[in-house]
RNA sequence: GGGCGUGUAGCUCAGUUGGUUAGAGCGCUUGCUUGACAUGCAAGAGGUCACAGAUUCGAGUUCUGUCACGCCCACCA
């Protein structure tokens, strides 16, 4: 049983979020540990390539005021090792602190040795197989940290902005034609780059398309939505009827090659006819920038001609492209500039005030610029290539493609999502086949073992190759090193790229020296992440951890990585073994702060685990974390901070959460936090946090350790079956009866909820046992038992057992507290076991998980159980109702069948014992004594009445209130069953079972009512 | 625009396939130094299960719609 962590980013500590997925790692592998399973749970750390470097770099910045450049490549990466040395350490140690059984020498780090192996290989069958290549794109630039990111590092927020509208004169237009064409743009500078304006083909078929689909809505709406849909249709003809034939006459000026003046700018542009231009919005016809925005991008892929213009240098600032008073300024500057200067050349048609949702990077939190750049990409649709063999045939070879391998894997169950919900997005992503952009302009990851060379003509080109496949000194080998090159027609200038397949520096030296070059760029840190499952157990290498541990298991993660992670797992681990890389994957739910945010690295709004295992335990913080994983639920959390100083609570806020050193809002003396670097705040003690969530879970491990104390003490004279006090069966009373049914029922239930990852129900059911029926109802019997020398060693070696049983069960949720118990019991009591004791092992982390006992589960037994409870309960309540003190021994007698009492007279010690009561007389003739309080209760076999001699210190306005609350319940029930048993509907279609069960019931109230009425008249008279 | 999720006690949340009087923890009220535990014990108050309709003998639970909140994806000249 294999579980392979999901690799924390060395960017900072862990919080509460990765405390909530290691636990429930970590109580699935102490289970299956304890089932018997060989079992594997792989630790390590992610280099988290852009994250890291943007964490460093900022510091860098705000502490030396230097950047990267200043250090440079080499200076920076030493920088950063050392940041994820010391956060390494952190949060291995925070893991360990947690109480994470993880198999610590194996412990792996993505930019390793073996994972950059591992890497390097999948690089290179990627490469050899043709899904590399290198395009020129659009991409999302972070001008902050003059990287591309992905789709997925990127978010996008509400700014407020404007609307430009500039006109572009047209040239020589014919009479009659108009002299300038609008377009709006929400990015002026960007016009510098524009290489043409579109408009619609034809706009009289877009026209009626839009018409046709507002009709095909009209059909479906409902009223509400058709005064709205109409107010689109009066909308969309009357700005036909305007536009239409000036559009029409734009598209024919387009067919026509028309040019346009490019303001600013002294180049002409192209009018042309493309469908991205929308004939219903603004003007009809929108510029294209296609080296700064995507869809521009696509209308220059369908109109080469018009080229592509890219305006930007890599820091953000305008690039030579540009004229020259425009070069060098900022983007910001460059559009205060243009806007400017248009509106100086009288071009400016409006400004509108407008909402934009602008991209932002994840990282530097700076926006995003659409830019024009080479990248590396993998391909993720099919490929389709032809094959020759030894007979000079070629066979064409169809290949899915990644996203297709990793879409059937979750399709036909060989790896299943658990909550089942989130397939979709994973299908849904995976459908989109979108190329996956790989390499990183940054110097923090694993570099991408490219060599390349330009090269120009084609003579060039076959030199070039030549070249390349005699690199090798022992001949070209394309196991060891692969070769390809691509040039734009018909100038034959291009780049040839070489792969090395492993490390080699005297390989490496071999193709520098002919000119090649390596490539700057670094991986994506998704590339190797996508590899861990198999180069955590040593792949390429064909291990014997490879051979034994995968598949692995189970993957537990967070939801928001199951595409950029999760599928490029199963992608990786399809492609290299061809296995999947994992049989189940667990999404948990998500932690989030008190304002209902998701807790992150880069927010700073994490709650430290050590804090809180400071204050309340890891077994508190594990059970509390457990208990709380229920169906994929988000949990808010509410943390507060503990001054150290005089105990005060108050509130972690937006503004102090993420400060070093805080002072007390009540005594004023400064603490310090989680973010403490500086010696002189690391000096000051430190705040724990505090949650109300993880009371319980301390509450709950006091409990068990004074339960376990109790009864530890009890059987330090443990009667073992050498000293007279052997096990038998014939001894067993109706309260061992009923916790081994108990405990067998629990068993099962646990080892099941955890086996379907309902871990909620698996604490609860725990926390409900351990404390309402063990401690409260069979340890407490047991002080009465304790005190009869015959019935001492059953009791004794029942407590044994039950406490064995139950830390058992508690061990993969508390595992400081069960191992302390169980070395514990194991001198008091180190045979343990019913009918067959046996030794107990030496840790409760290798003992066995518990077998559920079907034969002891017996529903009569706890129904009888049940009986004695709630006359307990009646008399308990007699006393509070009546206000009586414990000390005060009450009497009362209980009236039901014979068998009944024959199961509640034994009972008597312990309703001394927890009630401080005596059962005058138990049976059918039992009688009321003088002023009774009393209870009709429904027992199993029948109706139970309890009436508690209260003369003594009877309250009758207390009782007679109650007595009345109690009629007019039972009255309201009574008429709600009468209700149900007079329609004739319920009687005829309703399972016979539910049918008698409510005639029993109403026999039952009715007779409890005229129980009622009796003590009401008795208490009158 | 598409998808997913949520709305149950003052707060944070459970509630399996429809079937007794809807539960827990915290908070609140009352009473307890009962010999493992005041991080505890005992008792209690507190709910029109967001709203409307439908299906059904019967709906917190199933279906449809409405409202509110959250998340994801796409688009935005």
């Amino acid at each position: 049983y294999t579980i392979v962590i999901p690799p924390p980013n060395v960017t900072g500590a862990l919080h509460i979020g990765h405390a909530l997925n290691n636990t429930l790692q970590d109580i699935l592998i102490r289970m299956k540990r304890m089932q018997g399973f060989n079992t594997l749970w792989m630790p390590g750390t992610d280099h988290a390539g852009i994250a890291t470097q943007a964490v460093v770099e900022r510091r860098l910045l705000e502490e030396e005021k230097k950047s990267r450049h200043d250090l440079g490549r080499e200076g920076l990466v030493k920088r950063i090792w050392d940041w994820k040395d010391k956060y390494e350490a952190r949060i291995l140690g925070q893991l360990r602190q947690m109480g994470c059984s993880c198999d610590w020498q194996r412990t792996r780090f993505t930019l390793d040795d073996q994972c950059a192996r591992a890497v390097r290989e999948w690089f290179f069958r990627l490469f050899q197989d043709g899904k590399i290549y290198r395009g020129k794109r659009l991409v999302n630039w972070d001008t902050f940290l003059q990287t591309a990111v992905s789709d997925d590092e990127v978010f996008h927020e509400a700014t407020k902005g404007h609307f430009w509208h500039f006109k572009y004169p047209v040239i020589d237009p014919k009479p009659g034609e108009p002299t300038h064409v609008t377009i709006a743009t929400t990015r002026p500078e960007t016009m510098l780059g524009d290489t043409a304006v579109a408009v619609h083909p034809d706009p009289a078929s877009a026209f009626d398309k839009l018409s046709a689909e507002l009709h095909e809505k009209l059909v479906k709406a409902t009223a509400k939505e058709k005064v709205e849909i109409e107010e689109l249709v009066t909308k969309l003809t009357d700005r036909r009827t305007a536009m239409q034939s000036q559009l029409e006459t734009l598209r024919d000026m387009a067919k026509r090659g028309v040019l346009l003046e490019l303001p600013l700018t002294g180049r002409n542009i192209p009018l042309i006819a493309d469908e991205w231009a929308k004939p219903e919005l603004g003007s009809g016809a929108v510029k294209i920038t296609p080296a700064h925005d995507a869809n521009d991008y696509e209308v220059w892929q369908r109109n080469q001609q018009i080229g592509a213009i890219n305006i930007l240098n890599p820091d953000g600032t305008l690039n030579e492209s540009v004229p020259q008073k425009y070069r060098g300024l900022n983007v910001k500057k460059a559009r205060e500039a243009v806007v400017a200067n248009i509106e100086a050349a009288g071009l400016l048609v409006a400004i509108e005030d407008r909402d934009i949702d602008l991209a932002h990077s994840d990282r530097s939190k700076t926006p995003i610029e659409p830019y024009l750049a080479d990248q590396w990409f993998v391909k993720m649709g099919n490929t389709d290539y032809g094959v020759q063999d030894e007979n000079g045939r070629i066979e064409e070879i169809h290949d899915a493609g990644l996203a297709q391998s990793a879409m059937d894997a979750v399709t036909d169950q060989r790896v299943k999502i658990v909550p089942e919900r989130y397939r979709n997005g994973y299908l849904d992503w995976l459908g989109e086949k979108r190329d996956w952009p790989v390499g990183r302009q940054l110097w923090w990851g694993h570099q991408i073992p490219v060599w390349t060379k330009k090269f120009q003509g084609d003579e060039e080109r076959k030199k070039v190759e030549a070249e390349a496949y005699s690199v090798d000194a022992q001949a070209y080998d394309k196991e060891r090193i692969y070769f390809y090159h691509q040039w734009q027609n018909p100038t034959f200038e291009g780049e040839a790229y070489l792969c090395i397949r492993c490390e080699d520096a005297k390989l490496e030296k071999e193709v520098e020296s002919r000119g090649y070059i390596r490539e700057a760029d670094v991986l994506d840190t998704w590339f190797s992440s996508a590899l861990w499952p198999i180069s955590t157990l040593g792949w390429p290498n064909e291990t014997p951890e490879l051979k034994k541990f995968y598949p692995t298991s189970a993957l537990v993660t967070s939801r928001d990585i199951i595409t950029l992670w999760v599928a490029r797992m199963v992608i990786a681990g399809l492609y290299n073994v061809g296995e999947v890389p994992f049989h189940e994957v667990y999404i948990t739910p998500k932690i989030l702060d008190s304002y209902g945010e998701t807790m992150s690295k880069s927010k700073g709004n994490g709650v430290d685990p050590l804090d809180v295992i400071d204050k309340f335990g890891a077994d508190a913080l594990r059970f509390g974390l457990a208990y709380l994983t229920t169906d994929t639920q988000d949990v808010k959390l509410t943390v507060d901070f503990e001054c150290p100083h005089c105990g005060a609570q108050f509130a972690q806020t937006k503004k102090n959460r993420t400060l070093p050193r805080i002072e007390c809002e009540k005594c004023g003396q400064p603490f310090s936090t989680q973010w403490a670097e500086k010696p002189e705040d690391k000096a000051l003690p430190r705040a724990a946090a505090v949650c109300e969530r993880f009371e319980l879970g301390r509450n709950f491990a006091n409990k068990l350790w004074n339960a376990a104390r109790f009864s530890l003490i009890n059987l330090e004279v443990y009667a073992t079956a050498t000293d007279g006090g052997g096990f038998m069966e014939s001894m067993l009373l109706l309260e061992d009866r009923w916790l081994l049914s108990r405990l067998a029922t629990v068993t099962q239930q646990v080892s099941e909820a955890l086996e379907h990852y309902r871990f909620a129900d698996a604490a609860r059911t725990l926390y409900d046992f351990a404390w309402n029926e063990f401690c409260s109802f069979y340890v407490e019997m047991t002080k009465a038992r304790f005190a009869v020398a015959e019935q001492r060693a059953t009791a004794q070696r029942m407590l044994a057992h039950a406490l064995d049983v139950l830390m058992r069960l508690l061990h993969p949720m508390m595992p400081f507290l069960t191992e302390e118990v169980w070395q514990l019991l194991g001198q008091v009591a180190p045979e343990r076991g019913l009918a067959k004791p046996q030794a107990a092992c030496e840790s409760v982390c290798v003992a066995a998980w518990p077998e559920a006992d079907a034969a002891r589960q017996d529903a009569a037994i706890e129904a009888q159980f049940a009986d004695f409870q709630a006359v307990l309960g009646a008399v308990r309540e007699a006393r509070q109702r009546q206000n009586i003190a414990f000390k005060e021994e009450l009497e009362f007698t209980v009236r039901c069948d014979a068998a009944t009492a024959k199961l509640l007279e034994p009972m008597q010690p312990y309703f001394k014992q927890m009630a401080n009561a005596k059962a005058a007389q138990i049976g059918p003739t039992a009688e009321a004594p003088g002023v009774p309080v009393s209870f009709p209760l429904s027992g199993r076999q029948g109706p139970i009445e309890v009436h508690v001699d209260v003369s003594r210190f009877i309250d009758r306005g207390a009782e007679k209130k109650r007595l009345e609350k109690e009629r007019e319940n039972l009255t309201k029930q009574i008429g709600s069953i009468e209700g149900k048993l007079n329609n004739q509907g319920f009687v005829d279609k309703a399972p016979a079972e539910v049918v008698a069960q409510q005639r029993d019931k109403l026999v039952e109230f009715r007779g409890q009512l005229a129980s009622i009425e009796g003590s009401l008249a008795k208490l009158a008279g």
